[in-house]
DNA sequence: TAATTGTTTGCAGTGACTGCAAGTTTCTGC
DNA sequence: GCAGAAACTTGCAGTCACTGCAAACAATTA
């Protein structure tokens, strides 16, 4: 039942990977929006109705996102040091997944990808909206905030905001590093984006 | 050609709002799965290809965007005073929006549906990043900044989050006023979202 | 009133996605 | 090594979102 198990596990993974491998490939060749699933099936040599075993959405395959990342990030925010600030786990967090990505080649072919089509980025920022709960979970509780708190919920949001940007970014002037940009982002993010904020409803505060 | 014009602009106003109203009654009544086209349209008294004329998605009808407020954004953008700082502008021109939405009793009925479920959540991201580009593109301008600087786009993009993020803690807990959250989180991200940030990379540097 | 233009509608078709009821393959206990 | 359980795969039938096209229809304009 666990990861190099038996002949079941192989093929499920060998399947699921040839899967996404084919969604990918086929969706850099022809445009994400002009792939079938019925192709991706078919480049997988597996059923059509099998391809829905394994993926929920056709874009599910092409995002291939893997679950290992949301796992590790929740882990990672258990088992920080207690004295480390949450904006600096985020940015452990967001690093680890980065390595990961920049390892597989995989940022900029997919990034690319995923930020020019509307369907894809959907989905993105969709399975982002679920691990986004999920983390200020983990981090309200890491800051022994109660449920329901603005701060931790605002520091995980908007680093994933930093991340979209720094991709998108990223897509248009590739000239950068990615880790660069990202650092440069939360370093605003932890400073403030804006000394000079000040609405008129301030004005006779301050 | 302009608002109150003949009778054609009246009736496609009316048609449009009949069909939005029917897609959100519909929506809250049975969830906004199980609410079909054709169950809209009928209510609407159309048919299923005019709902389409309107609406590029079901989701499209049920969240019923207003685009006069991204005109009315970019609008504030550039007419906003020289000395305003880009989150003061920021702040306006969200809150100007949600001066409306609060207006037509909007926010709560149609905000609660739409955070609970992910295909209208998805839809209304997706609306806002192309607004976000839009936006971003305008307050660079407006702040001198080139094309694909990173503060503008922090900005703006983290601005949206706070947004997203109030509207979460809202349906959560709406014993706070909206309007005081956010103001709460925008100056947050004014001021700085973490003062004791500094991951490992900074330790020799500082 | 006739010609023009914009809107609605039905229809036929594609493609995503689901539940169900067989097959087929792997695993388990004997 | 084998029978039966458990997990996977597959085809099929069906629903629903969404699109292009061409005919009917309504509003506008001359």
């Amino acid at each position: 039942m666990g990861e190099a198990g038996g002949l079941r596990e192989r093929k499920k993974l060998q399947t699921r990977a040839a899967l996404a491998d084919a969604a990918l490939r086929l969706a850099l060749e022809k445009g994400p929006d002009h792939v079938t699933v019925e192709e991706i099936a078919e480049a997988a040599d597996v059923s059509v109705r099998t391809f829905f075993n394994y993926f929920a959405h056709k874009e599910d395959a092409i995002l291939g996102r893997n679950p290992e990342h949301l796992v590790r990030a929740l882990e990672r925010m258990r088992t920080a040091p207690p004295d480390e600030s949450p904006l600096t786990t985020m940015w452990y967090v967001v690093h680890d997944v980065l390595r990961d990505l920049e390892r597989d080649g995989e940022l900029t072919r997919r990034g690319e990808l995923i930020m020019s089509s509307p369907s894809l980025l959907y989905l993105l920022m969709l399975s982002s909206i679920d691990d986004e709960r999920q983390l200020i979970a983990a981090l309200g509780e890491r800051m022994g905030e109660p449920a329901g708190a603005l701060r931790p919920a605002l520091i995980v949001s908007t680093a994933g905001a930093a991340c979209r940007v720094v991709m998108e970014l990223h897509k248009t002037a590739p000239d950068r590093p990615v880790a660069e940009l990202l650092d440069e982002a939360f370093q605003l993010l932890a400073q403030g984006i804006d000394d000079a904020y000040g609405p008129d409803y301030q004005k006779g505060i301050s």
